[in-house]
DNA sequence: CGCCAAAATATGACGGTGTCAAGATTGATT
DNA sequence: AATCAATCTTGACACCGTCATATTTTGGCG
């Protein structure tokens, strides 16, 4: 039934994966602002309202967009961390840069995944946020984690009492916002990405 | 002429202050969703296309929202360096958890200031962003400043050569993505930031 | 004072959006 | 074959930003 989704197409083929493919694309052409389910309904081939028996909302839409966005973002942490070639601080290295690296390669998913569009009171379907947070939680635990790791190792500069989930809070908030800054464009260049990259981890680890 | 707003009204007041104020407001209100053109201009009492002939565009108008709050986000940021009791270390924790704090206060003004839907593209009014800019610019700039003294005092840790600007980009990175992770209540609960403000500061400072 | 150009405001219209209601079509199950 | 639920379509509604055009008001100048 939900198998072999080649050929066994009776109304349209399975309009949902369709659906949140080719909104992938839209939003990777023309950022956020170009996907639109008219647009998108009209891409695809189907009409306007069809969209509607897949997803609750719009909002179900992009939530569905950005679940796979954390999904790859934690995929990439983990295989990352669990590299058996480098050390622990080059590690640590890897993370800050391939993060920010991350957001530079996919601006607007990155963007989608955690504006505040998607993450705002509780506008679509329970369920579609949920199965969000169902995807981005694991995420975040992870890069505790890591952070606790690092911690443990003494790798971290710092003088009080020691917290994973608050050292892990800052870092995470060092680099979504490098990342965020960089995105928008406000005040960085992204060709000094890996200079300052470099520069924090410089700053974080413990001289 | 322009001078003494007071009483010199001639066809509604000064529309365009009066344009910015109730926007401020609506924002403050509803969020940025609730700022529409035609929302704005029935509360005001005037037709939809007035705000026309004060601002190119939507874009513009919201630019001239962000502008004021770049002048007070600056304004904050100046007074608090310049205070004459406390010790530069403790100036330091204080820019951390007053840069934090404001966005707290006035999340959706936050969210306006450092959101693509300004910094993206020149869509608006070149004069509009450019004004936008004259005001953000600045506010960056004093940051470098404080960076700058913070690093020649030895304040900051970090091993390799030193750059005022690369430290001032990881700092406000720092800050700028707490605030964001914070606001848009990913995963970070508002009742810990002074916590994490702590940690940060923590972190951040050389033992 | 009277007139005029320019600034400010209003009305109408266009294309775009998300979404609901109601009807039509299809596929699978009995 | 008949039925039923899932799927898709068409029509409609209320918003939105913005342009073209007409109308009003103002300030300055002869």
């Amino acid at each position: 039934m939900k198998n072999t989704p080649e050929k066994s197409k009776y109304h349209h083929g399975d309009l949902r994966t369709t659906l949140l493919t080719v909104a992938g694309e839209m939003l990777k052409e023309g950022g956020i602002e170009e996907v639109s389910l008219r647009k998108l309904a009209a891409r695809v081939g189907v009409s306007r309202t069809a969209p509607y028996h897949h997803f609750k909302d719009k909002n179900a839409l992009l939530c569905g967009i950005a679940e796979s966005g954390f999904t790859q973002l934690h995929q990439m942490n983990k295989s990352s961390f669990k590299a058996e070639g480098p050390s622990t601080k080059e590690k640590f290295s890897s993370f800050i840069h391939e993060y920010v690296n991350f957001a530079k390669a996919n601006p607007d998913l990155y963007e989608l995944m955690f504006g505040r569009t998607i993450w705002k009171h509780e506008n679509s379907s329970k369920e579609s946020t949920q199965k969000l947070r169902d995807a981005a939680y694991p995420c975040f635990q992870y890069q505790v984690a890591m952070t606790r790791e690092w911690q443990q190792l003494k790798l971290l500069n710092h003088s009080g009492e020691e917290s994973a989930l608050r050292a892990s809070q800052v870092l995470w908030g060092t680099v979504h916002g490098i990342a965020k800054l960089l995105i928008d464009g406000i005040y960085t260049d992204v060709a000094h990405v890996e200079e300052i990259c470099d520069y924090a981890v410089d700053m974080f680890l413990v001289h």
